[in-house]
DNA sequence: CTTACTGCTTAAAACGTTTGCGCGCACAAA
DNA sequence: TTTGTGCGCGCAAACGTTTTAAGCAGTAAG
C-alpha cells in the first residue's frame, strides 16, 4: 500500500512536506501544493491513521460503552452518540457492556489499549466501581451517561426523580387513582433509586401511604417485569393496584405482556404509564402514557462534554440534567 | 505512560523478550516469564494496540457501516455484529451512512484510513457502485448484509421473495383478500425488487391480475409510506384495497399512522401485514402480523464470512440467504 | 577437541506518521 | 558588500510495537 514516501517521492519532495500539505501544518509553496496533491492522486494513497496516531497524540476515535443489548433504548442512545461523533469528525469504537461489571471493566480496558481520545460509559451498577477506579487512575477522559454517579465525572442524564412524580401524580390528580404499582429498574442503578424517589414523593404529595406491595422489582428486564406485574394482580382485591407505573421502556413491554396474559384492559380496568417513549405507540393500542426521554439531546451532550474534557483534562466536572417529556396519550385513563 | 521498554528494563530483560511473553510467540523460560508479568503488573502496563497494528498486521478491528439512523432494524443487526465481534475478540468502529451514497463512500474510506481488518457493509443503492468499487479496487476484506449485489462480495441476506409471496398468499387464502396493497421500500435496493417479485408472484399464483394503482413506493420511510397508504385510500371503492403488505418495519408504522388517522380499523376496515417484527407486537393492538427477520443470525453469519474472508483473501465469495419466519398474529384478520 | 545443536536471549530494522531544528536562499535594510 | 529577516523546505528523531537475524552459553555427538 502507498505511503507517504511513495507520494513524496512522487512530488519530489521530502517526506515532511508531504505531511505538512496533509496537515496544513506550515505554509508550502501552491506549486508544491499541487504537486503533491497531484501526486497523492496519482498513486492512490491513503492516509494511514494508526500511523499518525502512534505519532501525533489523537487517534480520532472515541470509545462507547453501553449496554445495548439489554436495554433497547440504548440503541437510541448509541445512535446519537455516533450521530454526534459524525458532526465532530470523530469514528466511535463500540463495544456491549451487557450490564455486567465485569464485562465493563474489559470493554474499557480494551478501549484504552486501542488509545482511543475518550470514552462515554453507561456504567453498570458494579459496587465495587472497578471500572470508574479504572477510568480516573488511568486519568482516560470520560463521560458518564443515563446513571449517574457521586465520583467526579462529567456526566448526562435525565431528571428522574421529579419526572417519575410528574407520571405518577397525573395517574393521581386526572384520574383519581389511589393504589398504584411501581414496576422499580434493576437495583444499583441510580435511575432506579430516583425514579422510585419520584414514585413515593408524589404518594407524599398526595398524601397517600406508601404501600411496599406495591413496589415490585422488575429488574429492568421484559421476564422480571412481567414477573413483578403478576405478583401486583394476585394481591388482594382491596390492596390491588388500579394503576401500574413501569421504570423503563422493557418494563413497560413486560407489564403489558403480563396484563394482556391476564386479560385485564388497559386502561379499563388497570390504567398504565411508563418511563421511555416508543416511535409507534401513537398508533397502537393501547396508545402509551409515558416519560420521553430527549435521546438525542443526551448523545450530544455526552460528545460535547467528553470533547471538551479531552481539550481540557484538568477542568472541573459537569453534570447536566435533561428534562424528558410527559407524553398524555390514552394508556392512563385520558381520552 | 508505561511502554514496553520499560517493563524490560524493571523486568531486566530486552525489549524483545517482553513481546514474546505477552505474546506467546515463542518460548521463554518460566522464571524470565514471571519476572515479566511481575513488572507489568507493577508498572500497570497497558498495551498499546496502535503500535501493535502498525507493526504487525492487523488491528483486531473490524468497521461497520449501516444505515442505523434510517432503519431503526439495522439497530437490531448492529447490535447482533457486535455481538459476534466480542464473541471473537474484535471490536467494531461503527458508522452511519445515512443510506447515502456520498456519506457512504466517506464512511468506507474513513474505516479504511483506520485500517480495520475489514469491512461489514448494507450497501446504499449507488447506481454508480462507487462504495463498491472502491472496497474492490483497495481489496478490502467486505461483507455484505442485507442487500445484495451481483457485483463478487460475500453476502448475507434473507430470502425476500418467497417469503413476501408467503405473506401476501396468506392474506388471499386464508382471508379471501383479492386487492392487496404494497407499501414498496426505496428504489434501487435488492430487497426492494425482491420483495416487489413476491408480492406479484403471489398474485400470479392465485390468479390475480396485477393493478398497479396497488403497488406504491413508501421509499423505506415512514412519511412516505404514510403518503402511500393514504393514496391506496384515496382509490374508487371498488379499487381500494382490502389488505395493505408493508415493505418493511418502518412503513408498517407509518401504514398503521395513516390508517389510524383515517379512522380505519385494522384488521376489521383493512388488513395489514408486514416485514419485520417487533418486540411489542404481541401485546399492543392490533397485533402484526409479520415476516421476522432472523436479526442475529444474520450479524453472527456477516461477521463469520468476514473472519473467513479477512483469514482467505483469495476464497471463492460465499452469498448467504437466511429464511425469514411468518408470524401469524392478528392484524391479518386471524383470531 | 572440534562441531553441531539447543535453549534462551539481545540487537536492530521495520511499520507510517508527526514535528523540532536548522539550512539555504532571496530580498530589504544598513 | 554585509547583516538581518522571512520563507520554503529537508533531515532525522521520536511514537510503541513486531519480527528477523544473530549472539552466547552449555551440552551432546563425532
Amino acid at each position: 500500500m502507498a505511503t507517504m514516501e511513495d507520494v513524496a517521492r512522487a512530488a519530489d519532495v521530502s517526506l515532511s512536506t508531504v505531511s505538512h500539505v496533509l496537515n496544513g501544518t506550515r505554509k508550502v509553496s501552491p506549486k508544491t501544493v499541487a504537486a503533491v496533491n497531484a501526486a497523492m492522486q496519482q498513486i492512490g494513497y491513503v492516509p494511514n491513521m494508526l500511523a499518525r496516531a502512534l505519532a501525533g497524540s489523537s487517534s480520532g476515535t472515541i470509545g462507547v460503552a453501553i449496554s445495548a443489548f439489554t436495554n433497547h433504548y440504548f440503541s437510541e442512545t448509541v445512535r446519537a452518540i455516533e450521530a454526534a461523533c459524525t458532526r465532530h469528525g470523530l469514528m466511535m469504537l463500540f463495544s456491549d457492556t451487557h450490564d455486567d461489571p465485569a464485562q465493563e471493566l474489559k470493554v474499557v480496558q480494551n478501549l484504552h489499549q486501542r488509545r482511543v481520545d475518550g470514552i462515554v460509559l453507561a456504567p453498570s451498577g458494579d459496587p465495587h466501581n472497578r471500572t470508574l477506579d479504572y477510568l480516573t487512575s488511568n486519568k482516560i477522559a470520560s463521560v458518564l451517561v443515563d446513571r449517574m454517579s457521586p465520583q467526579p465525572f462529567d456526566q448526562v442524564g435525565v431528571e428522574n426523580t421529579e419526572a417519575t412524580a410528574q407520571l405518577v401524580s397525573h395517574l393521581i390528580a386526572q384520574h383519581g387513582h389511589r393504589r398504584i404499582g411501581f414496576i422499580a429498574g434493576a437495583p444499583g442503578l441510580s435511575t432506579t433509586e430516583e425514579r422510585i424517589d419520584g414514585y413515593r414523593l408524589a404518594l407524599q404529595r398526595a398524601g397517600i401511604v406508601f404501600d411496599p406491595e406495591l413496589l415490585r422489582s422488575g429488574d429492568s428486564n421484559l421476564e422480571r417485569s412481567g414477573a413483578a406485574t403478576r405478583e401486583l394482580l394476585a394481591l388482594p382485591l382491596g390492596q390491588r393496584p388500579t394503576a401500574i407505573v413501569a421504570g423503563n421502556n422493557l418494563m413497560t413491554i413486560g407489564t403489558m405482556h403480563a396484563l394482556r396474559d391476564a386479560h385485564i384492559a388497559v386502561p379499563q380496568d388497570v390504567a398504565l404509564a411508563g418511563f421511555d417513549d416508543f416511535d409507534w405507540a401513537d398508533y397502537f393500542s393501547p396508545r402509551l402514557t409515558v416519560m420521553a426521554q430527549p435521546l438525542e439531546e443526551l448523545g450530544a451532550m455526552a460528545v460535547d462534554l467528553l470533547i471538551e474534557r479531552i481539550a481540557h483534562p484538568e477542568r472541573v466536572q459537569h453534570v447536566q440534567r435533561l428534562s424528558p417529556t410527559l407524553r398524555v396519550r390514552n394508556s392512563c385513563g385520558c381520552p
